[in-house]
Parts: C-alpha cells; sequence; structure tokens
RNA sequence: GGGCGGUUAGCUCAGCUGGAAGAGCGCCUGGUUUACACCCAGGAGGUCGGCAGUUCGAACCUGUCACCGCCCA
C-alpha cells in the first residue's frame, strides 16, 4: 500500500542509481541499434570544473533531460553526452587563492609544472562538484562517456586544429590592442568583459599648438594619464574651427612631443571641444585612428599597467591612478587644465577578476574569424541549422557578420599550451610536438636548432569550439563520431550564443564539413520572482538544490519545464514549486486511490475495446493528452506538454474520471467492474509514460510500485515504449459524459449560489427531458446524486413552484426548493442570466446584419453565428419562463 | 547612438496561421463526500499599455507614442 505522500528524499537517489546500474543512459543499446533506432543526440555545454549548479543550469538541463528522456521513449538510440570544460583563468584563480590561504608558495615559486600538476589535484579532488548536482536533477546522461576537455583526446584534437589552422593561414600572430587583465596578467575576450556604468570626469586639457605657444587645442579625455601615450589629435574634416589646424602640430604637455593634428570623422564635433587626443596604444578607438594616419603606437604601461620607461622618468613605476593624479597635478601646475565636467561613461571590467581591463598592445594569437564564419552565416542562411525561436537568428547574423579577429592566446598556465616553438631568430614553427617542430626548424636552417615554446596556453573557448566532435572522438574517425554526428540539438540560453554556437558552428563546419547540430534552442534566462538577475551580490540567488531538497527534484523540474516558454525570461517563485510539488502528491493519491480499488493493469487490455462510454471517454482523452505532450514536446513547447500533462491528470483524470467512476468500482456489475478498473489502471500508465521527462523520480517509483500486482513489468519506465494511441476517440462517449459534467457542475454552482448548505442532499426534477437525456438521467443517476449531492432525480412535464430552474441542453433542472431558498436572489440571479443572454443576441443580430459580414466571412464562421444567437434566444426564452413560473409562487 | 524584446486577472505568465479572453499561484465563500487539507466544491477579478489605421471582424497585422528590460557601441 502506497503511503500518503511521496518522499523524494528517500526515493530519489535510489532510483537513480537503479537506472545508473541498469545501464538505463548509455547510448549504443544492442537490442536498440537491432530495432534500428535512429541516432538522438545532444552535447551538454559543458559546465565549468568550477562551477556549482545554479538555476540558469538547472534549467538548461532539466530541458535536455526532458528531450533525452523523450526520445529514448520513443526508441531512439539516445546519447546526451556530459562532460565539463577546464575553465582556464576561473581555475588557475580558485587554486592560486587556496595557495594563498594555506600559506603555500605562489605559482610562480613553485613553476609552471608543479602548479599545472597542483591543479590536476584539486580538479581530481574538488572540482567537477556540478556533475553530481546534476545527477541528483535526474539528467540522464551517458556519464561512461564522461569528457573534460584536457582529456587526452581533447586535447589531440586541440593540436590538430591549432596545426590545421595555423597551415591554412587561418591562425596568425599579430600586434593588436587587446583586453588586458592587469591582475590576472592576461589578455581576455570581449566577451568576458563587462561594461559598467560609471560616474567620472571628462577632463579639458590645453595642448599649445606648435610654433604658437599662445594658442592651444582643448582636447576632452576620461582618463588623463594616457596623455602620456598620445601620438595625435584628431579633428572632424568639416570642423571649420580647425581647418586652420589640420596638418600642423600641437605639443604633447609634460612629454614635449609633437602631435599630429588630423582630420579623422572619428572625432565629433559636438561632444567636448571636438577634438580628441588619439593614443594609438591604449585606446580601441584610437588605435584605429592612429593606423589611418600612420600615428606611432606608443605603449606607456607595463604588464601590471604601471607607467613604464616610454614616458618621462617622473612618471615611471606609478601605478595608473596615481599616475592620473600625478599628471593633473602637474597639468594643473602649468594652467593646462581648461575645465573638469561630471561625466557618465562606461568603464571595462574583466568578469573574473573585477579589475579594470586595460587596451593593452600586444602580441598574441588569431583566429581569422571573419574567414570561418562566413560558411556558419550561410549554414543558418540556407537552414541547415535553425534557431528555435526564430528570431535570435538575427542575433547570430549581428555578431557573425561583425566579428572581429578572436584572441586565442591567454598568459595562463592552466590549458592547452599553444604548439608553438621559436627559433633563435623569433622564426615560428607550429607543429603537433616537439620532434615535428625540430624537424622543420632544421629543415628552416639546415642544421638542428634549439627551440623555444610558446609560453601561453589557448583559450578555454577554444577547446569547447571543438566540443560536439572532439567528444565523439575526432579526430580519430570513431564509430560513435560517424553515428552521433551532426548531432540534433544544442540547448543554451542567449547569452551564450556567441561563445558557444558561433564558435562551435565555425568549427564544425571547417572540420567536418558538416554544421554542429540541425538546431539551437535558445532558453530563457531565470531571474528571481521581481525579475531581477540572480547574482550573488544582489543576494537574490536561489539555489536550485535547495529547492530540489524542500520540494523534490521533479517539483523543481517541473516549473523549470513549465515556465520555458519560448522568448520569455523566467521569473521564478518558490509557490509555483510548491504547487508542482502538490501536483506529484496528487498523482501519487490517485495511483493510491487505484490501488485501493483494486485496479490491475491487464495485459491483454485493449482500450479500443471498452463497452462503458465512461471509459471510452477517457482512453479518448488520453489519446488527445499524448497528442499533445508529444507535439509540445517535439516542437520545443515545453511549457504547453507540461500544461496539457498537468491539466489531464488532475482536471480530467483525478477530477472528473475518478469521480465517475466510484459507483462503478463499488457497484454490483462485475464486468463493469472489470473493465473500469482495467481501464482506469491503463490510463494512469499512460500518463505516467508522459509525465516521466519532467518528473523521472516519482513517475519510475510508481511504475515499480504498481508492477508489483498485475504483469510484470518488461522494463524500467525510463526504457518503457512512449505511448502511441489512435482511434480512441469516440464522439457519442464525449457528449454522453460532457452533460454528465454540465449537469453537476450547474448544480454545483447554483446551490453554491443560492446558499444550499453544502451537505443537504435536494431533490431534482428533469423538466422537459427528451429521450436521450431521460436515458442518461437514469443510467448516471447514482453518479449525478453522488456528485451533485442530490437526494432523488425525477422526470416531470413543468417545473414545481417556486423551485429553482437551470438550462441543461433541451431540459430544465428544477430544484424544487420553495421554503428553502431566498426567493428574491434566485429572482435576481434569473434577471442577470436573461440579461446576459440578451447582450448576446444582440450581439449577434448586429453582427449578422451586417451584409459585409454575411458576405465576407467564411460560411462556417456565419453559420457559427447563427447558431449562437439561436442558442442564446432559447436560452433567454426559457430563463423568461424559469423567471415567470418563479414569479407567480410569490 | 544602433539593435532586440516586453507591456494580457492582485502576482507570475500562456494565448501557434486575426473569428466568443486562459492557466498556476494568491484572494473570498463553503466543506471531517472512507485517494489526496500538498485536498474538495464554488466564486470574484481583465477598456489584452495609449492613440491611429488595415479588415466584415484585431490581444494577434501596420504605424505612432509612452513606459520597462536586455544586448552591442
Amino acid at each position: 500500500m502506497l503511503d500518503k505522500t511521496f518522499e523524494p528524499a528517500e526515493t530519489e537517489s535510489r532510483i537513480y542509481q537503479q537506472w545508473e546500474n541498469a545501464g538505463a543512459f548509455a547510448c549504443g543499446d544492442e537490442a536498440r541499434l537491432k530495432a534500428g533506432a535512429k541516432p538522438y543526440c545532444i552535447v551538454i555545454p559543458p559546465p565549468n570544473v568550477t562551477g556549482s549548479l545554479h538555476m540558469g543550469h538547472a534549467l538548461n538541463n532539466t530541458l535536455q533531460d526532458v528531450l533525452a528522456r523523450f526520445e529514448r521513449m520513443r526508441g531512439k538510440d539516445v546519447l546526451w553526452q556530459p562532460g565539463m570544460d577546464h575553465a582556464g583563468i576561473a581555475t588557475q584563480m580558485v587554486v592560486e587563492r587556496q595557495l594563498m590561504e594555506q600559506q603555500q608558495p605562489g605559482r610562480r615559486e613553485m613553476g609552471r609544472e608543479a602548479f599545472v600538476e597542483r591543479i590536476w589535484a584539486w580538479k581530481d579532488e574538488s572540482g567537477g562538484t556540478i556533475i553530481n548536482q546534476l545527477k541528483r536533477l535526474g539528467a540522464s546522461c551517458d556519464w561512461s562517456r564522461e569528457r573534460f576537455t584536457m582529456d587526452e583526446g581533447l586535447s589531440k584534437a586541440v593540436l590538430k586544429v591549432f596545426v590545421d589552422l595555423y597551415r591554412a593561414g587561418l591562425i596568425y600572430k599579430d600586434n593588436r590592442l587587446v583586453n588586458w587583465d592587469p591582475k590576472l596578467e592576461t589578455a581576455i575576450s570581449d566577451l568576458e568583459v563587462q561594461q559598467v556604468e560609471t560616474d567620472g570626469h571628462l577632463w579639458h586639457l590645453r595642448y599649445p599648438i606648435d610654433g604658437d605657444e599662445k594658442r592651444h587645442i582643448v582636447v576632452a579625455t576620461t582618463r588623463p594619464e594616457t596623455m602620456l601615450g598620445d601620438t595625435g589629435v584628431a579633428v572632424h574634416p568639416d570642423d571649420e574651427r580647425y581647418q586652420d589646424l589640420i596638418g600642423k602640430f600641437a605639443v604633447l604637455p609634460l612629454v614635449g612631443r609633437k602631435l599630429q593634428i588630423v582630420a579623422d570623422e572619428h572625432a565629433d564635433p559636438e561632444q567636448g571641444s571636438g577634438a580628441v587626443k588619439i593614443t594609438p596604444a591604449h585606446d580601441f578607438n584610437d588605435f584605429e585612428v592612429g593606423r589611418r594616419h600612420g600615428l606611432e603606437e606608443i605603449n606607456i604601461f607595463d604588464r601590471h599597467a604601471h607607467i613604464n620607461d616610454n614616458a618621462p622618468e617622473a612618471y615611471r613605476g606609478l601605478e595608473r591612478y596615481a599616475a592620473r593624479e600625478r599628471v593633473l597635478t602637474d597639468l594643473e601646475a602649468l594652467g593646462l587644465i581648461e575645465k573638469i565636467d561630471d561625466h557618465r561613461h562606461v568603464i571595462p571590467y574583466g568578469d573574473r577578476s573585477n579589475e579594470v581591463i586595460e587596451p593593452y598592445l600586444t602580441e598574441q594569437w588569431y583566429v581569422d574569424a571573419a574567414t570561418l564564419a562566413k560558411p556558419a552565416i550561410e549554414a543558418v542562411e540556407r537552414g541547415e541549422t535553425v534557431f528555435v525561436p526564430k528570431s535570435w537568428e538575427k542575433t547570430y547574423f549581428e555578431w557573425m557578420r561583425n566579428i572581429q579577429p578572436w584572441c586565442i592566446s591567454r598568459q595562463l598556465w592552466w590549458g592547452h599550451q599553444i604548439p608553438a616553438w621559436y627559433g633563435p631568430d623569433g622564426e615560428i614553427f607550429v607543429a603537433h610536438d616537439e620532434a615535428e617542430a625540430k624537424a622543420l626548424a632544421e629543415a628552416h636552417y639546415g642544421k638542428a636548432t634549439e627551440l623555444e615554446r610558446d609560453e601561453d596556453v589557448l583559450d578555454t573557448w577554444f577547446s569547447s569550439a571543438l566540443w560536439p566532435f572532439s567528444t565523439l572522438g575526432w579526430p580519430e574517425e570513431t564509430p560513435e563520431l560517424k553515428r552521433y554526428y551532426k548531432t540534433d540539438v544544442l540547448l543554451t540560453a542567449f547569452d551564450i550564443i556567441f561563445f558557444w554556437v558561433a564558435r562551435m558552428m565555425m568549427m564544425g563546419l571547417h572540420f567536418k564539413n558538416e554544421v554542429p547540430f540541425h538546431t539551437v534552442y535558445i532558453h530563457a534566462l531565470v531571474r528571481d520572482e521581481t525579475g531581477a538577475k540572480m547574482s550573488k551580490s544582489k543576494g537574490n540567488v536561489i539555489d536550485p538544490l535547495g529547492l530540489a531538497d524542500e520540494y523534490g527534484a521533479d517539483a523543481l523540474r517541473f516549473t523549470l519545464a513549465a515556465m520555458a516558454a519560448q522568448g520569455r525570461d523566467i521569473k521564478l517563485a518558490t509557490s509555483r514549486v510548491e504547487g508542482y510539488r502538490n501536483f506529484g502528491t496528487k498523482l501519487w493519491n490517485a495511483a493510491r486511490f487505484l490501488e485501493m480499488n483494486e485496479c490491475l493493469r491487464q495485459s491483454d487490455f485493449d482500450p479500443a475495446k471498452c463497452t462503458q462510454p465512461i471509459n471510452k471517454w477517457i482512453v479518448g482523452e488520453a489519446e488527445k493528452t499524448v497528442e499533445k505532450v508529444t507535439e509540445g514536446i517535439a516542437a520545443y513547447r515545453f511549457n504547453d506538454a507540461a500544461a496539457a500533462i498537468y491539466h489531464f491528470l488532475w482536471h480530467v483524470f483525478c477530477d472528473w474520471y475518478l469521480e465517475l467512476v466510484k459507483p462503478l468500482l463499488q457497484g454490483e456489475d462485475q464486468t463493469i467492474q472489470a473493465e473500469t478498473r482495467a481501464t482506469a489502471a491503463w490510463v494512469l500508465d499512460q500518463a505516467i509514460k508522459l509525465l516521466h521527462p519532467f518528473m523521472p523520480f516519482i513517475t519510475e517509483e510508481l511504475w515499480a510500485r504498481l508492477g508489483e500486482r498485475g504483469p510484470a513489468r518488461e522494463t524500467m519506465l525510463i526504457v518503457a515504449d512512449w505511448p502511441r494511441l489512435s482511434g480512441l476517440a469516440d464522439a457519442e462517449s464525449a457528449r454522453e459524459l460532457g452533460w454528465v459534467i454540465e449537469f453537476v457542475s450547474e448544480v454545483r454552482s447554483v446551490r453554491a449560489e443560492i446558499n444550499v448548505p453544502a451537505g443537504a442532499k435536494i431533490p431534482v426534477v428533469l423538466v422537459g427531458a427528451g429521450e436521450e437525456t431521460a436515458r442518461l438521467a437514469a443510467v448516471y443517476d447514482e453518479t449525478l446524486k453522488r456528485l451533485a449531492r442530490i437526494e432523488e432525480i425525477t422526470l416531470g412535464s413543468e417545473a414545481p413552484k417556486g423551485s429553482v430552474q437551470i438550462l441543461l441542453g433541451e431540459a430544465v433542472l428544477a430544484l424544487p426548493l420553495a421554503g428553502v431558498i431566498d426567493i428574491s436572489a434566485e429572482t435576481e440571479r434569473l434577471r442577470r442570466e436573461i440579461d446576459k443572454a440578451n447582450s448576446e443576441i444582440e450581439k449577434y443580430e448586429a453582427k449578422l446584419a451586417n451584409t459585409k459580414f454575411t458576405s465576407r466571412a467564411p460560411e462556417h464562421v456565419v453559420a457559427e453565428q447563427r447558431q449562437r444567437k439561436a442558442e442564446a434566444q432559447d436560452a433567454a426564452e426559457r430563463l423568461k419562463q424559469a423567471l415567470k413560473r418563479l414569479e407567480t409562487t410569490l
């Protein structure tokens, strides 16, 4: 006997263990393959090895699991490929922090090799907690195939990609501005830079004109310290104020360098004085201006963003903000500060270090992203990969068409070391290993030569970009690669379109000549109840595992899926989770009810052979639900699918079917009882299957518990067949049950409205009932009496005096309650109903009187309106009669 | 400055190709109906952001305005 409630805490880990033991998550099941199963593959967006589960992961992986379980039940050979990435910066930071806390030597003291070893040790010990957290959610990944971007195989893929791209001219070294993190001492990607609006100042500086010392040109800057690296001044070509100065020189104060005054459209005549100082080595815009006019690029910072020897001695060694103070003091002393305005502007911060990022001129490795992007753009244009929702294609195109060279080198130790070796003269040899590099060098120099390997490592995303094929064994031509590439769908939040989708598309197309997935499903971002992005600093983070502890993983999953409507952010309220926990309990108790009523599954049960209308009706409803859930998931409309199964189980199966069937289960007729028991059990089985992708634990548990009696289960639910039903809808029984439900609902509603005590049983006279209605009343007599709390149902030709009257089909339900009810309240109720009917009649009449409508609207729409008008007229007429009868009793 | 999205019941949100406004939660009323109080029954609550247009007909299409959010400069 089932308990009153399902206990997630006691059940979830046991069930998960059973799935794993049964090998249910593994791809390539022999029996399936023999049956001709088609492959279905999703690669997980690899979580960070340092990461722990947040709500975004929970949503992302819940949806992947819904798809994986759904397709598995549909008989496909499912591979949900799991793994993690090595998160270069984040991981290195974690371990460095740990060393510091334990007061151990820092990485520089311990040296590269020892440090990297130390990271591996950290990874083995405390990395990847997120994997276990995913398991707690029920993720059905094929863990036997778990991969890590630093694995040998994946590293081999990285090596090959780097070498191939280099040899194809698509990877090169260049001296450009990068986003430099002076704290971490490495270049970082544009995407790892957060632009933060900040209150600052705009300093207006006066630069004397060369040869005309009395004259000045005023430039405005938010970063006065960078003036030490100025090599020019730009004015707009059309700016009349400065026409005579173009081509002349200004003199850089404090430094004395001559600055060419150039005409460039970058200078905005509306902003400040209209003239801007140009510091090509320390500003992205200035860099472009400098290149256009051949201005010198003078780097004034070292790697810590302290002033270097390219500046006058007085400033050397100063930290950038100290340098700013010093520069301002000195300019002030010279009277060269014209004015200082308050100014709001954006400052770039590194998202890992939270340090102000410095545009910094260094030599780095780049991928020619523009070239690789072309086929990736075309593939989406041709529809080889589609975005769901489609609107995200725009974002993708926007990004891809304006793509910048991708800086892939990082000044870190944790990651894939760049396979480039340098000769004594700086000649570069890119090779798969040192031996090959040496051979290349020997060929180049004509003799064996000592080489030095590039110290830097590759951006983590360089290896992640290969994920859809490197995890499948590439560059080896493995059977898995052949079978599962291209994969089916990638699920991700929109903020990852650039990180992931774009790069995987480029690499997949270049190396596999085929897109990595046919669909990209972009899901919502999870926010808190008020719509704010969850963040630790705001303290509004809802821990998914906390919710799973409190309400069960199933409830959390169902909530996320139910709220995952396309194109919207999710504002998560715990009340929703609670509500869906209740839904689980409801299901549990329905099963408990069946158990108590001996509703056992029958192996030879055929839903098409039901004889009782109530059973014919519910199997038809089940079929409709199967359709809705199946279509919903297949179309990534997770919320629709979730709503369909929720509605069916609670509001159709529990609220109506089980209630309607109670008399039959307790009745005399053994045949009917047997059919009903079998039907109930069968329907519940279908529902459990439909719910399984969303609530895997409770459904698997019920599957097992219900399997203890009746025919033995052939498989666990996770690999059971997805329902495929057809031909079960039966219009006749649907109409019959519709009548019963309306009967009960109407009586209940009116009872409440006129304050009949809930416990009181009242008589009902069915007036003007046709033959069929009379038959139904007789057949469902017991059911109606029970559900509507009726004492007796009799047929009559006229409503008894002073009775409450309800329209039901062609008949009138008369509740003879004279003396019990408040006549004036009932009169009022009828008047309201009549008014309502009348206004409807007017509406339809107006519509139908409009010849434009009747001539232009489709036939069936017009017919529908006529029908409704007739119905409303009929209702109004009968309501008037009812009112009249009521009034005559007064 | 450029782009995208949003504005529907008190709250959180559905509403696919334009043909009678929906769900969950909350709220109110009433319930010891032997599956379930994590429950049952009933109910209130909406000028679908404003305006203009297209259409026989608009929450849905077009334009415009307002406010909110996000992304990119």
